[in-house]
DNA sequence: AATCCACAGGAAGCCCGGGAAC
DNA sequence: GTTCCCGGGCTTCCTGTGGATT
């Protein structure tokens, strides 16, 4: 009986998706709507390697999900194809900061990179291989510099998240990459930096930070009515046709344009009602399919925040889920530090001071897990209410999960359950 | 008006692990 | 290998807060 309906239930259906990869965020589009202007921007101060001239380095700014690194990959694509025809040959170097951000694995990977793009060339025999780790940082600089300068050409470094490089003092990465042409006889280097953090900036070391923002190019959030052309754009290619309710891709934009016009957010929300759509076996997505789509992503995003957690953040947070299962009234940080104590006992964790509770209280409130409200009771002082923003018997079963409390025991929360 | 509760939250300094420099 | 430095987690100590109570 399973067999024989299995796939007859699935086949009956309609399908929902064309492609659903055209909604991921890592695609990268032919054209990019309502990023004209920046495009213009980018291409008009990276045209010059194409006559031959080193252009300025360049920042880029704007809040997460704009466009930003999507238009820099475009121009860089169009830059690579345009310079086959000219004389100067240009590479386009991209890195993610993010993932790659102490200065040996800078300088490795990007002379990797290059390698990787000229393999084809005679002169890549006679180049260096960076290790991964072991050279000493003025060795693996030499290599690096001697990898750029084998060939005469443009290279046009893309530092995405470059704000992840800085901390304070320590931008030496920034400062040897541009400085680097002074070291070059051949080939001539410029960096595009992206970040969606303004005040980097104004960490940077003086010489650095002249040097690096000759261009500025910023990216606004994209509105409501940008958002809607976009995912149409998009749902063309992903969905089949006809599948889309009325007024679907209007509340995917409304919704991520309330979240500072975020169109990865919306390109999500799109993707996800589609999935939940194709789950429930709809013929066509509604718009109770992005609310569900709305809350689950917003779930996903608690859970996995929780997960990640800190062991004392989450004993913290378990106080807190088990008093709020026990009574009704918001709970108060005094209360919650009393049981946090007893579960830190019954468990073998170390006890924190209730300074550093009320600390992590405040860093739970800034992550949306928890509701923190400072209230004044007269007489009976000051303190925070404290509400939780998902079911206490999630919070449960997720920091039980947690590799450490296992070990403890499952007796723990046995005796904490009412 | 004075008091007082139950914390909030700032400042300074300790401790420890990890990476860089020697 | 040793020393130095740095940042993050944490503690200690402290001052501030605003309305119910006296």
């Amino acid at each position: 009986m399973i067999q024989k309906n299995l796939f007859e239930d699935i086949m009956r259906t309609k399908p929902i998706f064309k492609n659903r990869e055209f909604l991921r965020h890592t695609y990268i589009p032919d054209r990019l709507l309502h990023r004209d202007e920046q495009v213009k921007q980018l291409a008009r101060i990276l045209a010059a390697p194409l006559r031959g001239e080193t252009p300025s380095n360049v920042l880029i700014y704007g809040k997460p999900g704009t466009g930003k690194t999507a238009t820099v990959r475009y121009v860089g694509k169009e830059l690579e194809e345009a310079s086959k025809n000219s004389q100067m040959k240009v590479n386009v170097l991209y890195l993610n900061c993010e993932i790659v951000n102490t200065h040996y694995r800078v300088l490795a990977s990007l002379a990797e990179t290059l390698l990787d793009q000229m393999k084809e060339s005679e002169v890549v025999k006679n180049l260096p291989r960076i290790p991964r780790t072991g050279w000493p940082l003025d060795e693996v600089y030499r290599a690096f510099v001697k990898t750029l300068d084998a060939e005469n050409r443009q290279v046009v470094i893309v530092l995405d998240e470059i704000d992840k490089l800085v901390r304070k003092e320590g931008d030496d990465v920034l400062y040897s990459l541009t400085r680097v042409n002074l070291e070059l006889k051949k080939a001539r280097t410029c960096i595009i930096g992206i970040s969606n953090n303004l005040s980097f900036i104004n960490m940077l070391d003086a010489r650095v930070r002249s040097s690096l923002s000759g261009e500025e190019v910023v990216f606004p959030p994209y509105n409501a009515n940008q958002l809607r052309d976009i995912l149409e754009e998009r749902a063309r290619m992903s969905f089949c046709d006809g599948v889309l309710a009325e007024g679907v891709i209007p509340l995917c934009a409304a919704y991520a344009a309330r979240e500072h016009g975020d169109a990865r957010r919306a390109l999500d929300l799109l993707r996800v009602a589609g999935e939940i759509a194709e789950e429930e076996g709809a013929e066509t997505v509604t718009v109770e399919h992005v609310r569900k789509a709305h809350e689950t992503i917003e779930q996903d995003h608690i859970v996995e925040v929780i997960k990640t957690l800190p062991l004392q953040s989450k004993l913290v947070l378990l106080a807190i889920s088990i008093l709020a299962q026990r009574k009704p009234r918001p709970v108060t940080t005094g209360e919650v530090y009393e049981y946090y104590k007893m579960i830190c006992h019954k468990s073998g964790t170390d006890v924190l001071t209730s300074r550093r509770v009320q600390d992590l209280i405040a860093e739970l409130d800034l992550l949306g897990i928890i509701c923190a409200r400072l209230v004044n009771r007269g007489r009976y002082g000051r303190t925070k209410e404290i509400k939780l923003n998902i079911h206490p018997l999630q919070v449960q079963a997720l920091v039980q999960e947690d590799a450490i409390l296992s070990l403890v025991g499952p007796e723990i929360f046995a005796f904490l359950s009412p």
